[in-house]
RNA sequence: GGGGUAGUAGGGUAGCCUGGUCCAUCCUAGAGCGUUUGGGACGCUUUGACGGCGGUUCGAAUCCGCCCUACCCCA
């Protein structure tokens, strides 16, 4: 940097410089703090670890409705690891070993699970005798271990994965297995929905499948700068696994059949969109239900009456609390100023001032993180905390739909697309084959993430594939992360 | 995978080539005391570091080797 050009200190980066403005924010408002020293894992701080809970607790919410939660454990002996010859291919390079204990050599080597198909479906092997026990619905949230080589980032690409959530289903029939899929899907957009992050769903090419499945849907989002996120994925996974492991039920005609599974996920990359579509030059900015504190008050202290204006403070904090708020008072002794920049960094979605002129008027000053201001009546305050907080997320889903909705551009010939992402993703007619994939990521710097569903299947065609001319079908193109 | 640059206190920098008065410096960094408090307060006092391991040397932030980590460029 030029001298004299210096950042006013105590302002993050713009926005605008995003990858720089992410990595500072990130301690700056403490979530992570990147200076632990092994490459590709990063140490939460306890505001980051707080919002991670909240999310957390969302998204356990919608999956206990019809999963139900276990824990597997971190070691797979490597005998089961390679069983799936595909699944082996998709992950051998990036598997950490565990090889000796102490002084010495393990017999069977042990993996550090990359993602748990192989130490759930043997226990699953011997769980699942007929029908009765199917459909099967468990999910676990746990850490997972890759060897990345490219470049890790914080939340976002990782050696140590420490939020997966992993659901692992087993259906008696395809269909009930497709079925599944689907429905986690919409388990997942309405977790997004909760987060006010704005989703696009795709299905991936086959070459670009979980390995193992018969097919995979994709939960992508667009980061500020434009580049693509995957935040979830769905798997069919057909009897793939259950061949190898050997997951065998007896139907209703005493018939032995092997079982239809899904698997799908999602993990801190949530964290990473949240932080990244609704922070500002300020810092982060939290959708009230996952924010660990909802209501900050700020006391306005003059001297003479400080004590008076302190016991209001408090008795606000404990009446919100009341209504079920997670409220904190700053009674520091700093500047009120300082404690405003404190909290917009971290994300409170709503600040309660209160002075002698609040006092004297019997009101309450309240500010949202997005910079509304108003004055509350000091009765009935918790109904008018309710409204202002509802107001405010709102606004910041609807605004980070319409920045997704400006991000994405309709096109129809190759010269369109480049411009198209740099703003985000492009929808392309494309015919499905992998040579004209290529040659569209090759001419336009971009990848394809697939087409455009919800479901897996029923997509109509529309238009000519910009490659080859044959009938196409509506296709993302991306930057992906 | 290949190449390059760098690592000095909580954060930012100087010093390194040419080894020794090096107790370096700045900040919304920390600690203490006091005065303050409606958008980043001020005064005084004070704490703290040379990425790790090994080597050379009477003496290493500085020279040499290996390792770790970070950033950039190319595949």
């Amino acid at each position: 940097m030029e001298p004299g050009m210096e950042e006013e200190t105590g302002t993050l980066p713009p926005k605008s410089a995003f990858s720089e403005w992410y990595n500072e924010l990130l301690w700056r408002a403490e979530i992570m703090d990147v200076r632990y020293p092994v490459k590709g894992l990063y140490v939460w701080y306890p505001h980051g670890f707080a919002i991670r809970r909240e999310v957390y607790r969302i998204l356990r919410e919608i999956m206990d409705r019809e999963h139900r939660e276990a824990l597997f454990p971190l070691l797979i002996p490597a005998s089961e690891f390679m069983k799936e010859a595909e699944h082996i291919k998709g992950f051998e390079d990036e598997v950490y070993w565990v090889t000796r204990g102490g002084k010495a050599e393990l017999d069977i080597p042990l993996a550090l699970r990359p993602t748990s198909e192989t130490a759930i479906y043997p226990m699953y092997a011997l769980w699942i005798r007929s029908h009765a026990d199917l459909p099967l619905r468990i999910y676990q949230v746990v850490n997972s271990f890759r060897y990345e080589t490219k470049h890790t980032r914080p939340l976002i690409r990782l050696r140590e994965i420490t939020s997966f959530k992993e659901a692992h289903t087993v259906h008696a029939t395809w269909e009930e297995a497709e079925e599944q899929v689907r429905k986690a899907i919409t388990f997942y957009r309405e977790f997004y929905e909760r987060l006010c992050v704005p989703v696009i769903v795709s299905r991936r090419p086959d070459w670009d499948k979980f390995p193992g499945a018969d097919y995979t849907l994709a939960v992508d989002t667009i980061m500020p700068d434009g580049k693509t996120l995957q935040i979830g994925t769905a798997h069919h996974l057909g009897t793939h696994f259950s061949r190898t492991f050997q997951i065998l039920f007896e139907d209703k005609n005493g018939e032995q059949k092997h079982a239809q599974q899904t698997c799908y996920g999602i993990s801190e990359r949530s964290i990473a969109a949240l932080i990244s579509l609704h922070g500002d030059d300020r810092g982060i900015i939290l959708p009230p239900d996952v924010a660990p504190i909802q209501v900050i008050i700020v006391p306005v202290i003059v001297g003479k009456r400080k004590d008076e204006i302190l016991a209001q403070a408090a008795s606000l904090a404990t009446e919100l609390r009341g209504g079920a708020y997670r409220v904190q008072m700053d009674n520091r002794d700093l500047r009120p100023g300082a404690k405003y920049y404190y909290w917009e960094m971290r994300g409170v979605p709503l600040r309660l001032e209160i002075g002698p002129r609040d006092i004297d008027a019997g009101v309450v000053t309240a500010i949202t993180r997005d910079g509304e201001r108003s004055v509350l009546p000091r009765i009935n305050l918790g109904e008018k905390v309710r409204d202002t907080l509802s107001g405010f997320e709102v606004r910041l889903r609807e605004k980070a739909r319409h920045r997704m909705e400006d991000g994405i551009t309709k096109v129809t010939s190759l010269s369109e697309i480049p411009p198209a992402l740099e703003k985000g993703i492009a929808i392309i007619p494309w015919c499905g084959e992998r040579a004209c994939a290529d040659k569209l990521a090759q001419q336009s710097g971009g990848d394809v993430l697939g087409i455009i569903t919800d479901t897996g299947k029923s997509v109509r065609k529309e238009g000519s594939c910009i490659i080859c001319g044959e009938p196409a079908i509506p296709t993302l193109m991306g930057r992906a992360y």
